[in-house]
DNA sequence: AGGCAATCTAATG
DNA sequence: CATTAGATTGCCT
């Protein structure tokens, strides 16, 4: 039994307040609708920030990323939530793409080498957008960072979603605050 | 420019 | 165990 630890961090996201959960390895995950208790064991208390010492730590980064002083999260990652595929597509995601990069959904499933050489370009894509979307960890493992050969693909949470997709590649340089990236 | 088929993983009944 | 759905791609018309 893994314990896990939520707890809410306020954003200037457009969703509000993100949900993260911590181990005593990590951060275990983190979904950016609190609404959606997506992975929330039930029976599980909210912990209050402030209160607790790993807690607060995280809350003091986000903020930090959220207020642009800092870019990139230094936060060790409980992997236990993620296996096979998954896992090592998301580790590489977290390793190889930093601030102000993105990467397609097909670069990054031949970067992760978990697939094999010689499939049609967009099948492993399409899984790794699969992976991608039920990515547990959001914005500690930049999801938000990967986008479709075409344009800006999609994300989860429907309209949503993609306000913090686009809120946040905004921010970090990637998109044009004017233009809209689809070309 | 717009439409269609191929292919992979995870989740659910 | 079989079926469904999903944040894609590249090629053809």
């Amino acid at each position: 039994m893994m314990e896990l630890e939520w707890f809410t961090v306020s954003t200037p996201l457009p969703t509000g307040s993100m949900r993260v959960a911590v181990t005593a390895q990590g951060v275990a995950a983190a979904a950016f609708n609190p609404r959606e208790s997506v992975g929330l064991p039930p029976g599980t208390e909210l912990a209050d920030p402030a209160g607790d010492r790993r807690a607060a730590a995280v809350a003091a980064q986000f903020a930090d990323y959220f207020a642009g002083r800092r870019q990139d999260l230094d936060l060790p990652v409980d992997w236990r939530l993620t296996s096979g595929v998954q896992r090592t597509v998301l580790r590489t995601l977290h390793r190889s793409v930093g601030w102000g990069r993105t990467i397609t959904y097909g670069g990054l499933a031949d970067l992760s080498g978990a697939f094999e050489p010689g499939l049609p370009a967009g099948a492993p894509a399409r899984t790794v957008g699969s992976i991608a979307g039920s990515c547990p960890i959001s914005l500690l493992v930049p999801c938000h960072r990967v986008v479709a050969a075409d344009g800006l693909g999609g994300f989860g949470g429907g309209a949503e979603g993609m306000a913090v997709k686009r809120w946040l590649l905004t921010r970090e340089g990637v998109l044009d605050p004017e233009l809209d990236w689809t070309g």
